[in-house]
DNA sequence: GCCGTTTTCGGCCCGACTGTTTTCAGTCG
């Protein structure tokens, strides 16, 4: 992603935050915020949509906010961010940030108080001087106090590794009650984003108190946020907050809907109900236009409930208001791939390098789980850290495999590498090694602080090597850890696809790499996928459905993934594949 | 600031919970 494009993403969202808090009209502030994320789904950079008089045509994008593009393209900067930025302390953000505080308060503390730091608020919530403050009472202050506290020590989102496990835990616990009818997961997690903030659940029940009691009185329970009849919130250990939302039966499907979102989704969805003379909100889809009739129309289940709507069921994965709708409406939804789908397993270590279990051991598991190959890239010989694999350990290895192979029955390990991309993007053995591989994965491990050009021209010329399969995860990024270094991404996935090098979805909960808003571009830039756990053991093949969970939300289909190939289809796919690059290279030399 | 086959002005999703209040504003999702 191009700094500048960026960069205006993000000029734009700090727009939006400091009008809140400087008590600009919020829908004026909420349009910023939509503009930015509207330009976030655009092609290209800035100055192209310019250019072809893109802003014009789209929606969210008016006279205002298409000038503020303009000046950014300019002059790579936003009068109007710099004037706020003058004028608005930058720790009032943070203050905005703490639960419990928002812009009005955040404005009266600023405005009466002159408090502008999380230390000042801090001290002022200690020392009992906030309750001169109308709407500050002691309550109040115990709260800013333990949201500071909790800013603190928690970051702000989760891995997936840690909510999907607390989800279980409270589904399992919840599920067997008594009194409960249906209950799921809501909320990020059932739209497989890359990281969650909290956790929401739907339940219907005909006698909620002891459910919302068994639920804040979950195991592992920090605080208790709220605890009501219909709605109760608990701050697990680990800072991952719990929404639990108990509905009639027949509400079931209006609140499940609502509360697995997005937002953007909702809104959308709502406004299109009120656009058909409905109002739709958490409790049913209602016959707005005649007040006297109240009665919601049945909505046994989602689908049932798109269906008043005009539209085909949307999958959760693809609420993100990135056009799922219009495709509903024209049933024009994907065909997306199921885990159940996924048949081989790519990229696993072994501790031939720095995985924690055998060849045997990893082989036996992917062969217990259901699936009918494994690909095996332990790392090269550069990668020491990691115990990468010299020359006569690939031998050993290879000669292991060959046993292996004549064990199982129906069931194949492949021989695999996955091969540092060195400084000057050459990979990590001699071309006569590479060629005796199955497959290669090529991935990026050290010298991550390159320039975006040299970093690109790296990568680029690695996928240009006729040995490369796959492109490990392509950006390096670990969530909520490491950013991704810098690099052209829009280049790197027009090589891939111009080589045929195959793109990994890295499932990993701390990778999901690439990241699946960039999954939709680059295939329709003709790119194919592979989802890789990445496994260091063989608990990390239990990931993989993460990664299914990151291609649907890419709008992938089994046809775009290569590993949910049949072994024997995969094999000539691989065979094919080497065949045609040799060719195409002799005629490369030749010419 | 954006938008429009009811609209170029006047809307902009909507409801629960909390804390502070005697009827509601702010926050959150």
């Amino acid at each position: 992603m191009s700094a500048t494009k960026q960069g205006l993403i993000a000029a734009l969202k700090q727009c939006a935050v400091l009008m809140e808090v400087s008590g600009e009209n919020p829908f004026r502030c909420r349009a910023y915020e939509q503009g930015a994320r509207v330009i976030e789904g655009l092609e290209g950079e800035p100055a192209d949509w310019i250019e072809q008089g893109l802003l014009a045509k789209t929606k969210g994008i008016g006279k205002g906010l298409g000038e503020k593009i303009e000046e950014w393209v300019e002059s790579g900067r936003l009068e109007m961010l710099e004037e706020l930025q003058r004028k608005v302390p930058a720790g009032l953000l943070e203050i905005e940030n703490i639960p419990g505080v928002g812009p009005k308060k955040t404005k009266l503390l600023w405005g009466e108080m002159g408090i502008d730091t999380l230390e000042k608020l801090e001290a002022a919530a200690g020392d009992g001087s906030l309750a001169e403050l109308p709407g500050f009472a002691k309550r109040t202050a115990e709260k800013i106090l333990a949201g500071i506290e909790q800013r603190r020590r928690y970051s702000e989102r989760h891995s997936l590794e840690l909510a999907t496990l607390a989800a279980k835990a409270i589904l399992e616990r919840l599920r067997p009650l008594p009194r409960i009818g249906r209950i799921e997961l809501a909320g990020s997690l059932r739209r497989s984003r890359e990281t969650v903030k909290d956790l929401d659940i739907v339940a219907t029940s005909t006698d909620p108190k002891p459910v919302m009691r068994a639920f804040v009185e979950t195991p592992g329970v920090e605080s208790v946020i709220a605890h009501g009849e219909t709605k109760s919130s608990i701050l697990l250990e680990g800072g991952l907050a719990v929404d639990l939302r108990v509905v009639e039966a027949d509400q079931f499907a209006a609140a499940l809907n609502y509360f697995t979102g997005s937002k953007q989704h909702n809104t959308a969805l709502r406004a299109r109900a009120k656009r058909m003379g409905y109002k739709l909100n958490e409790y049913g889809l209602f016959p707005d236009t005649d007040k006297s009739n109240l009665k919601p129309l049945p909505t046994p289940d989602e689908a049932a409930l798109y269906a008043h709507l005009g539209l085909a069921c949307i999958p959760p994965e693809l609420r993100e208001d990135m056009g799922e709708i219009e495709a509903a409406e024209q049933d024009n939804l994907p065909e997306l791939l199921t885990s159940a789908q996924m048949i081989g397993v790519l990229h696993c270590h072994t501790n031939y390098s720095d995985g924690r279990n055998t060849l045997i051991e990893m082989a036996t598991a992917c062969h217990e789980a259901g699936y009918k190959y494994l690909g095996v890239c332990d790392h090269s010989q550069t990668a020491a850290y990691a115990g990468g694999l010299k020359p006569e350990d690939v031998a050993r290895q290879w000669d292991e495999i060959d046993r292996l192979n004549t064990k199982f029955k129906g069931f194949r390990i492949l021989k695999g590498i996955e091969s540092d991309i060195l400084a000057d993007g050459s990979l990590d053995y001699e071309d006569d090694l590479l060629e005796g591989f199955d497959l290669v994965v090529v991935s990026i491990h050290g010298g991550m602080n390159m320039g975006e050009g040299e970093m690109t021209d790296r990568i680029c010329r690695a996928l240009e090597h006729p040995a490369t399969t796959i492109l490990g995860h392509p950006t390096g990024r670990l969530l909520l850890r490491r950013e991704p270094y810098a690099v052209d991404l829009e280049r790197v996935l027009e090589t891939a696809a111009k080589h045929r090098v195959v793109v990994e979805i890295n499932a990993n909960p701390w990778r999901l790499d690439l990241d699946w808003r960039w999954i939709r571009r680059a295939r329709a830039m003709g790119c194919r996928f592979a989802i890789n756990p990445d496994a260091h053991d063989t608990a990390g093949l239990k990931h993989i459905p993460l990664g299914v969970g990151i291609a649907r939300k890419g709008w992938l289909g089994p046809k775009d993934v290569i590993n949910t190939k049949p072994l024997n289809a995969f094999k000539s796919w691989l065979d094919k594949r080497k065949t045609s690059k040799r060719i195409e290279e002799a005629a490369a030399h030749e010419s």
